[in-house]
DNA sequence: GCCAACGTTGGC
DNA sequence: GCCAACGTTGGC
């Protein structure tokens, strides 16, 4: 089996929160509509079911992982391109030759206290986090180590 | 609402 | 292949 890797992942709590992926059946959604092509990558290669993933509120009040989830579908193409209805349509992407990826997840547990961006920029250890360098990145990989700083943050703290 | 940082597009 | 212009993200 392979080793279990660690992810995180932002969205704007007013277009889909942590709530919201709880209230899905299963707890599991789709993380469509990304088209970024790095965080594609990562979805489509790199990201397998068992993985973990931090789930993270961006431009809310504050700005903070809020819970974790679990990959349960490693990446395949998404569909949400083809339709002209969806949200971020492209055209250039079609069933035979898909350009996006997507992967589902499944919520696990909200945190009793919500890590903030100001406590990880703070801590010595977090301050190497994607996150904080390169905060436009929607899809991300975390070490091992900062997975369980901010689970313990979030779960204890 | 502002604006810095970043990603993407498209002309050359 | 370069790079300027433009659009978007996201913290503040």
């Amino acid at each position: 089996m392979a080793v279990r890797k660690f992810w995180l992942v932002k969205s704007e709590p007013e277009a889909y929160s942590f709530d919201d992926l709880l209230s899905e059946e299963d707890q599991t959604a789709e993380w469509d509509g990304v088209r970024n092509y790095t965080a594609r990558n990562t979805m489509r290669d790199d990201m397998q079911a068992g993985d973990g993933v931090l789930f993270y509120h961006s431009n809310s009040k504050p700005t903070a992982v809020v819970g974790y989830a679990t990959v349960v579908k490693s990446g395949y193409p998404d569909d949400t391109a083809w339709d002209p209805d969806s949200e971020h349509p492209d055209p250039r992407s079609t069933p035979d030759n898909p350009i996006w990826y997507m992967v589902d997840i499944k919520a696990e547990n909200k945190f009793r206290s919500p890590v903030t961006l100001q406590q990880i920029k703070a801590h010595g250890d977090l301050k190497d986090m994607v996150l904080v360098n390169n905060s436009r990145l929607s899809v991300q990989p975390v070490t091992n180590r900062e997975w369980k700083i901010i689970l313990t943050l979030g779960m204890d703290g």
